[in-house]
DNA sequence: ATTACTTTTTGCCAAATGGCAAATGATTCC
DNA sequence: GGAATCATTTGCCATTTGGCAAAAAGTAAT
């Protein structure tokens, strides 16, 4: 939890009774890998926080190939905001790729604590802001570059990430196969 | 100005007054074709929304590649968020594609909006958010696609846009080149 | 119509990537 | 330790895409 206040308060000023209410709704919840989080056709009901483990969003696409969206790795909001906001059925899968501890809060408790803390939503506001900028600065560098140079951005945008998750999933997240990104790393050392 | 009214009422609801204020600040801009609007290193002074025409928001990448990030066509907001928000250099340029007639604020009429008129922050975030979720939208199907799917994509996320723009644009949209993509385009028909 | 200019297409060949299957390497479980 | 399972690498060849330059098509001005 301490992790989670401790992004919250990045992104503006709460006091003592404030940081408690938020505390009271927070439910930790844990995953083990491979689990899903949310498939495709169902509604987000929860706004997350991923403490520790990666994840990743995926969908597949219309040849049937699994692709992989982006991943989420600890100290990010994980949430599929459209579905969640509009309560819409979600078009992604969420998995976790390794076993993972959130942090997550049920819709009624994050609406109660919109109405109740003043400035809350503009705090809200900003963390799903940077986060979607965050989305947009990890993938579109990836898409006007040859399948190296891909693989040397993901290594860049994604430290942390490389090596505590399967090639495969690399390579549906660059869309590139796994024998190319193979041969790929092989030639960059 | 009416354009730009109806995609702000959309998002939530403003009585005479509120309208007639923002209406007081927003000052008409045209661009020529080719004139760039935002300079990277060069910091956002304006809130911007393109009336008709589009615009190109393009970097150069460490190859010294000319590469379009996304296209802006009529009817959406023309802003780099993170350079306008928080005064730094932005880091791509925004070029008009063709001739545009855009609306545009100043930072300092937009904060005073902010101040004056409640629930306009909740109004600009609305509008922000769901820019930022159209961009992801848009970009993220490119990523895993080969460049004949990426096309066909493109075609469908830009439906105004294709015929308006030279093909050099859409190659360095897609990540191809020019002469793959005519090749390409050749194949479809 | 002619010229000058820009954009798009095409031909040729080289390089990159994909598809598939087998081999190798790692990990887990008994 | 050995068997079973899963992940990664490699070989072979087909397909896609890139690079470059020339040709063709389109546009604008005179």
């Amino acid at each position: 939890m301490e992790e989670l206040l401790l992004y919250i308060l990045k992104f503006g000023n709460l006091n003592q009774h404030q940081v408690e209410l938020i505390t009271s709704k927070a439910t930790e919840l844990t995953l083990r890998k491979d689990e899903y989080y949310l498939e495709a056709g169902k509604i987000a009901r929860q706004f997350g926080f991923v403490l520790d483990g990666i994840a990743r969003v995926c969908y597949y696409n219309n040849k049937g190939e699994e692709i992989t969206k982006y991943f989420i790795e600890e100290n990010n909001i994980l949430v599929d905001l459209t579905s969640f906001d509009n309560e819409t059925p979600s078009t992604s899968y969420v998995q976790a790729v390794t076993d993972c501890r959130l942090i997550v809060f049920s819709k009624q408790d994050w609406q109660e604590l919109l109405q109740t803390i003043v400035g809350w939503d503009t705090i809200v506001h900003k963390i799903t802001s940077k986060a979607l900028l965050q989305k947009i600065e990890r993938i579109s560098p990836l898409v006007a570059e040859d399948a190296t140079s891909r693989y040397l951005k993901f290594l860049e945008i994604y430290p942390t990430v490389v090596n505590r998750i399967p090639l495969s999933y690399v390579a549906s997240y660059l869309g590139i196969t796994q024998s190319s990104l193979s041969r790929i790393r092989k030639n960059i050392r």
